[in-house]
DNA sequence: GCGCCGAAGTTATCAGTGTCAACAATGTAT
DNA sequence: ATACATTGTTGACACTGATAACTTCGGCGC
């Protein structure tokens, strides 16, 4: 039997093999604690070779991160509403979409929240994170144009909105939004209350 | 020089030490990587110690996260106001009480709500845990009695103030909140809107 | 008071990790 | 063809979680 066939000692791309099988591992591998060496070992290289493209393990985290920022900002920018007639018709399915990519993405999503040394390199605000925050942003400040929202800052406005659906994403993930806790359409419930908050009032609503 | 005094070979009350010197690390080392020898260290005991204790790191996490539970219901019924005017005057200081507990004490709050395998043994559905929910249940159950809560599932309206307090806690912690992207006051604007979403508007406000 | 057994300590070991140094195999530029 | 840089490799180190075997008592029964 032949040995298998084997890839040459310069890998060619190896940085974007490193980033790819990482993603792969953390989507399709559950509760897996990250290590390096595994990814370099699903990768066909030695634990050694990450060094030659990353720094160190942070590195290649905060990277993970800031493409995990980028995906999730295109699924908001997809799952947005052409013809919105409401707040709640414009601001559910973009709610929906973040919540399913993080439990879609569990560990992405944590990953993008948690790097701890990411924060000393401002990796928070870097463009393709606030990129996200700027979708919300973006919303309600047309939606005060508009005069459908609540005259308030509008900054502290999305920040409530963002807390909310970070803070579900996170409690989804977790497995605690057990019926007998939380009802049966929590998310649902959840998003209705945040409208609330943020539409002005109607009459007899 | 004389050697240090030494505890005799029987700790007597390890178990408690283990668990006192891990909350004080917690405590007070920023971004320390958690580890069982380094507690064990600390605690003076040989890196074995602990096993006579817990069976694994991870039984240790969640008697951790345990206590946290308690310290943060403890922390929500001391902020409780005793004779609130509004929805607003009364879960106002709780929030901000959560809040400050989970930034007084990331370390532990993280844990509290991040130890994966404490999910196998529904640790969210112990009591301990369910208590600090129950603290917002109950609050808001009040509110609709008393007609100043919208007619609303209470369990979903739970389920939003708890995802915004939750979520910007987080965002707190994870230092997200930065001025130049949520403005000045995210936390009371974030505690208005949740406000604004579960009280039955008032005319002219 | 003594002996025995179990609890709770210890030391040593194993397999894994992140990271670094030294070396090896090319790829590229001249 | 040669030299140098890039990008691989192997090996080592210090650390981790966990276990096994051994040691030191504490408690209990007689």
């Amino acid at each position: 039997m032949q040995a298998a066939p084997h890839r040459p000692y310069h890998h060619g791309d190896l940085r974007r093999a490193i980033i790819e099988t990482a993603l792969d591992m953390l989507r399709t591998e559950k509760d897996w604690q990250f290590t390096l060496r595994e990814v370099a070992r699903r990768a066909g290289v030695s634990h050694a070779a990450p060094y030659k493209h990353f720094p160190d393990k942070t590195a290649l985290l905060v990277e993970l991160a800031m493409i995990g920022f980028d995906r999730l900002r295109e699924a908001l920018a997809e799952a947005k509403p052409e013809a919105p007639r409401s707040l709640l018709e414009e601001i559910t399915p973009i709610s929906l979409a973040y919540v399913a990519f993080g439990t879609d993405n569990p560990a992405l999503y944590r990953l993008m929240f948690s790097p701890e040394e990411g924060r000393a390199v401002g990796m928070h605000l870097d463009q393709r994170a606030l990129a996200v925050f700027d979708v919300v942003l973006d919303m309600l400040g047309r939606g005060q144009a508009a005069g459908t929202i609540r005259k308030r800052p509008v900054r502290g406005q999305a920040t409530a909105a963002w807390a909310l659906i970070h803070g579900i994403t996170l409690l989804a993930i977790d497995g605690l939004l057990v019926p007998e806790k939380v009802g049966s359409a929590p998310l649902e419930a959840a998003i209705a209350t945040l409208v609330d908050g943020l539409a002005i009032p109607q009459p007899n609503t």
